[in-house]
DNA sequence: GTGAAAGCGCTAACAT
DNA sequence: ATGTTAGCGCTTTCAC
């Protein structure tokens, strides 16, 4: 709650940083004629433009942005809770996102919550002292009521990406539906009768959503799915598959829910000595710079993530703008490739 | 240079924002004793401390950050100017050094800069107008006239991340000529003569200090080092693997300057149908997810991301607490892999 | 078209 | 130990 002051060694300089004051004794007028050249009053003489443009740049003036913030109300900072900044998913919209709302004069304080729901709670209560002026949350769990009660807490325009609240309107959804969909017709195009869904937590609707779609894809095929919820871990990926493979009538195809199970797969099917796609046939969700290069290649269920950056970063805009909140729903497709082949046996 | 004003939709609730006028007048008190209550003041009674407190909690107070920060003349946040954070090797130093920044209270102001010094240069601006108490930076380009300019125009606390200026006296380096020493002597003792380094921008330390171990790693020993410079990118590790195994006496291993260039000689090796190790041995610098499970598995030249995040933000927050900048320097390591293998033709 | 004055929400002297 | 006052750097009525 307390912030720690900061230590002695500030100034260097032995003048103080340069205010709108000084700029206004060097031209000869009044600070408001400087704010109002430099935020474009339409009310200002050429001449005073140029008297104070001047001693601007002469002085090399930059104004402070936190008393303007202070001042106007608006900070122009957008704040961004990330599970996790060094999955490159996340990473790849932020990245959007910012250059986005860059563009507009707003900057992103991104803040990291560990997936873990209660220090997202205190991250949007932080970002909320910092007064910025929305928010980009993807949070660990759509059911915590801390979570809930933070945001509600505060009047304050937020965007979702990829998840559902009641209590926010706004949201960038991906149609995860649609990848699962045709990644299991494929599977089962190619005889698999034994389709194990390796899966994140089911407290987020990206986990829900694939469920759904690979038991509605399944129903009446006679297909066997298989859906393990956990966490979006290597661990998961790893703990999961070793049970699977090494049970009775094991699954002929494996679905990894997120890049970080698919590791854990991966390295739980190097332990085992199966081979892919000759033993278990794999697909993973989310791209991975390298997927294309093992071998076989990853079949992938992927999406830009660039675009969803953008949408995010679109739609908080909007809201700024005083439009009103407003879903929007972004494709995912499927990739086949060499880790997707005919199961070996084809009876069970 | 101007800050668009804020739309119209801000305010849904009708009483404006508890500050500390009404948490005072709720507990009888003066704002001052509020502040000294919630600020952890030493002369406080029970008494003055619980009706404050009580206060707080009945109106949901939250301190308003941007008044504090303007009056204390710290805003508690730190900016990192970085070159790409899709790129998982600052994706985590930045989570690394948010993680020690946020034990003290200070948030992370991440902006991306695309590589590019000018707009580097305005990154740094536009951090120095929002106050921030001190920067994270790993510019693109070490000689940029614009760069050396917009920092030492401000007298700020600046920690560099595997860069060298004159002007700045705290960093964080690695030492990437020990893991390139490595990796030179494992290809030389496979009885590789001739090593070409895939290098990334010669305007940076790292890219130096890699050429330098390359070149001193051959000295002597009769191996033939060649070194092509370019851009951190697919494309140059692409056209600069095409023209050198499409060359007279091409090399017979390769070293990827960054996991960047990697991909793009991963690439090229594919389209020429180059088989690793049989035709050329491959060595990449820093880690990337899939290395080991390609086949065959990647030789790396890593280091440890989060170590140079804590040591980065450890390095910035001494600064602010006044001690003298310094300058640490990190080990990097080879790790041999199946992609390394002795040449096939041992004479050229 | 420009200046003077008030104040955003908070903290730190200075009083008492 | 607590209240009063001034002011951080800027913007914005309000006068002229």
């Amino acid at each position: 709650m307390t912030a720690a002051p900061l230590g002695a060694a500030a100034d260097t300089s032995p003048a103080s940083r340069t205010g709108i004051r000084q700029v206004a004794d060097r031209a000869g007028v009044a600070p408001s004629s400087v704010s109002r050249v430099l935020s474009g009053h339409p009310d200002v003489s050429a001449v005073m433009r140029n008297r104070v443009l001047d001693a601007v740049s002469a002085l090399g003036y930059e104004p402070d942005m936190l008393a303007q913030s202070l001042r106007r109300g608006a900070t122009m900072s957008i704040g961004f809770i990330v599970s996790d900044i060094s999955n490159p998913l996340f990473a790849e919209i932020a990245l959007a996102a910012e250059t986005r709302l860059q563009d507009r004069g707003f900057s992103l304080l991104i803040t990291n919550a560990f997936r873990d729901p209660s220090t997202e709670a205190d991250r949007i209560r932080m970002l909320s002292r910092r007064r910025v002026d929305g928010m980009l949350i993807s949070v660990s769990d759509e059911g915590h009521p801390g979570i809930t009660e933070a945001l509600s807490s505060l009047k304050l325009r937020v965007v979702l990406i990829d998840r559902e609240l009641p209590a926010v309107r706004s949201a960038v959804l991906s149609d995860h539906a649609r990848g699962i969909g045709e990644a299991v017709a494929h599977l089962i195009s190619l005889g698999h009768q034994r389709i194990a869904l390796i899966n994140g937590s089911a407290a987020v609707r990206p986990s829900r959503e694939r469920q759904q779609a690979l038991r509605r894809a399944c129903r009446g095929s006679g297909v066997n799915a298989t859906v393990r919820h956990g966490t979006f871990s290597p661990e998961h990926g790893y703990k999961s598959t070793m049970e699977l493979l090494s049970g009775k009538e094991p699954p002929t195809a494996i679905i990894a829910g997120s890049n970080q199970i698919l590791v854990g797969v991966l390295h739980a099917a190097r332990e085992l000595g199966v081979h892919v796609p000759h033993d278990v046939s794999l697909v993973t969700c989310d791209d991975l710079t390298l997927a294309g290069f093992l071998t076989p290649a990853l079949a992938t269920i992927s999406r830009d993530t660039a675009a969803i950056g953008r949408a995010a970063a679109g739609l908080l805009l909007d809201l700024i703008d005083g439009q009103p909140p407003r879903i929007e729903v972004l494709p995912t497709g499927f990739r086949p490739a060499g880790s997707c082949a005919p199961p070996a046996r084809l009876t069970s």
